[in-house]
DNA sequence: TGACAAATGCAACTAAGTTGCATATAATGA
DNA sequence: TCATTATATGCAACTTAGTTGCATTTGTCA
């Protein structure tokens, strides 16, 4: 077992999840990728890999989601996008290419201590993605 | 025809949009709910009181879409929910009971500038959601 | 009012995601 | 290391959101 598996394994194991070709090779594809991956693209290569279906693919996708491992994303193309849930981010969709760019540092959390001042709800999430034109193609 | 219903046509015509039931009927069911409604609220009410078929809704929902009336949103349902597009503002989802409150001034605008001058990426819009856990809720 | 473009209805389809159940596999404790 | 048991997987069938093609109807405008 090489590194990468390893690590993925304890991630499984600190989560109470059961180790297996799946799941790893699952954790494997998201700790590989930068932008945001989405079941089909899992379902490609679990299959193709492992043989894996692709009910068992989105079955791991909510569990990962449920344990916190990866959190979920919708960027209003009608599917669902999933990324590793480590560091807190926001994306920047271009809508003429189609690029996902991550940004982090938005400041949001003074403004959650404000609404929960203001309005007495307490937020526990936030999603923020900016649509717009990337560099390349403002050229 | 009634105020609201004259309101109506004045905004399809304002769009070149051809003024006709379906299309009146929908805009009033978005000027009369203050939460974003999804496709099959207005599937509902359209099919009950006008016998509106489910893909004119669909359509029509694109259609307002496109025209800038309304705007297409994702809660991370599964599904869209739609609202007018008149202010800008934002939304607090409660997790516990799903009631939806709207906030305004968030401030991005600065967030927006400094993304072009860090990134070089134009923000054309964005989409910024709170899931927490309502006033109510936390009793 | 008649012509023409645009909107609608209907049927069929696609794509994302879910559920039930039988089988296989990972974790555990002797 | 083997048997037990809970958990994960595969397969088939299903649901729900949304789309497409085409024939018919309706709104607009001259």
């Amino acid at each position: 077992m090489n590194n990468s598996q390893h690590d993925c394994k304890n991630e499984l194991q600190n989560v109470s999840l059961q180790v297996t070709p799946a799941r790893i090779a699952a954790m494997q594809l998201f700790e590989s990728h930068d932008s945001p991956l989405d079941a089909q693209y899992l379902i490609n290569h679990l299959h193709n890999e492992l043989g894996i279906d692709r009910v068992t693919v989105f079955r791991i996708l909510n569990t990962f989601v449920e344990k916190g491992l990866i959190r979920k994303l919708e960027f209003g193309e009608g599917k669902a996008r999933y990324e590793l849930n480590n560091k807190e981010h926001h994306h920047l969709i271009c809508k003429s290419c189609g690029s996902i760019e991550d940004i982090s540092d938005c400041n949001i959390s003074s403004l959650e201590k404000d609404i929960k001042k203001k309005k007495g709800f307490l937020v526990q999430q936030h999603s923020l993605e900016f649509f717009g034109i990337c560099k390349n193609c403002q050229k």
